[in-house]
DNA sequence: ATCCAGGCTCCTG
DNA sequence: CAGGAGCATGGA
């Protein structure tokens, strides 16, 4: 049985310039972007906003210096609520409110930097679309190449995750962080997960699920402060905070510095050696404050597409 | 086989 | 507080 499905649809005005289209190139080559669906001009992805699970279906139809962006919603029920609810995702999933400009200034102070910026004008930090995903995707990230832990994190999804069927496709949704914590450790040591990943998984889905861990009470909070709290939960570290508080709070400043693919990237970059050091990081990254989050989005987007350019 | 990969915890000094 | 060992995974 087929439930009827409501399709609204609204227009965004991204802060100018924007360009759409290198975010689905970000998204295309990116091995974290697992519950989305890129095609060669539309985002789509399912998500549960205000309490209705939809598909969000994203295209670009201005230019890079007039960007305009529409967005349909489809779903059982599409309310006020529920579009309002999904404006709001789209704009943070792709950080439209924020003008790009004084990004721009900094990254003309640097000509190392800015060479790995120039090759893609126009775009902008891509987010995941809640920081339980950055939460839950960092821990499985931790120590592990991206493409096992995209292997894993699919595997967890399958296992705890729902579905939403628009016109006959199947769109993955986020497991609920109560569905994951009612997860057997077993399940996931059969899964690849090691002991301590499947331990801090499972830790902080209940913490989520059970409100120790409240990402709309951390938003408010100065990072440093989301720091601490944070890493107050066995398997939740510096970097697995940071990493957080960039991808999944949006927080413009924040920067995992003891991140192996940063620190080899700056370390060549900068001729610093293979692998520059954490503080190391830290020092350079000094010139980029206020836009530390971002710096890193463009050196880890860089790191990515000179893998895809490799063959993989 | 050895090293590495978008680390964390716990234990020393 | 800084530094290092041990931890578990799969891939090159």
């Amino acid at each position: 049985m087929i439930a009827p499905m409501d399709m609204h649809q609204i227009e965004i005005v991204p802060a100018a310039p924007y360009a759409f289209a290198r975010a689905l190139d970000y998204l295309r080559a990116s091995h974290t972007a697992l519950l989305e669906r890129i095609d060669a001009t539309t985002y789509r992805r399912a998500l549960r906003l205000a309490g209705q699970d939809v598909l969000l279906t994203v295209w670009a139809t201005g230019t890079t210096a007039a960007p305009r962006l529409r967005l349909a919603v489809t779903g059982a029920v599409v309310d006020a609520a529920v579009l309002a609810a999904a404006e709001a995702q789209v704009r943070r999933t792709f950080t439209l409110g924020v003008d790009p400009a004084p990004f721009g200034q900094i990254v003309a102070g640097d000509p190392i930097f800015a060479a790995v910026v120039a090759p893609y004008p126009g775009l902008r930090p891509v987010l995941l679309a809640s920081p339980f995903e950055a939460l839950i995707g960092a821990i499985i990230g931790q120590q592990i190449t991206t493409v096992f832990a995209a292997k894993v994190k699919r595997a967890l999804y399958d296992l705890a995750g729902r579905h939403l069927t628009v016109a006959g496709a199947r769109y993955p949704l986020l497991p609920e962080p109560a569905a994951i914590a009612a997860l057997d450790e077993g399940d996931l040591l059969a899964r690849q997960f090691s002991r301590q990943k499947a331990a801090a998984v499972l830790g902080v889905a209940r913490a989520v699920a059970d409100g120790r861990i409240d990402f709309a009470a951390l938003a408010v909070l100065p990072p440093a402060e989301v720091i601490t709290h944070l890493t107050q939960h066995k398997g939740v570290g510096r970097w697995t905070a940071e990493c957080v508080l960039m991808r999944g709070l949006g927080a413009q400043d924040a920067i995992p510095a003891g991140d192996i693919g940063l620190r080899a990237a700056i370390g060549r970059a900068y001729g610093l050696g293979r692998h520059a050091t954490e503080a190391e990081v830290r020092e350079r990254a000094a010139a980029w404050a206020g836009w530390r989050g971002w710096a890193t989005f463009f050196w880890w987007h860089h790191v990515q597409m000179e893998r895809v350019a490799r063959g993989r």
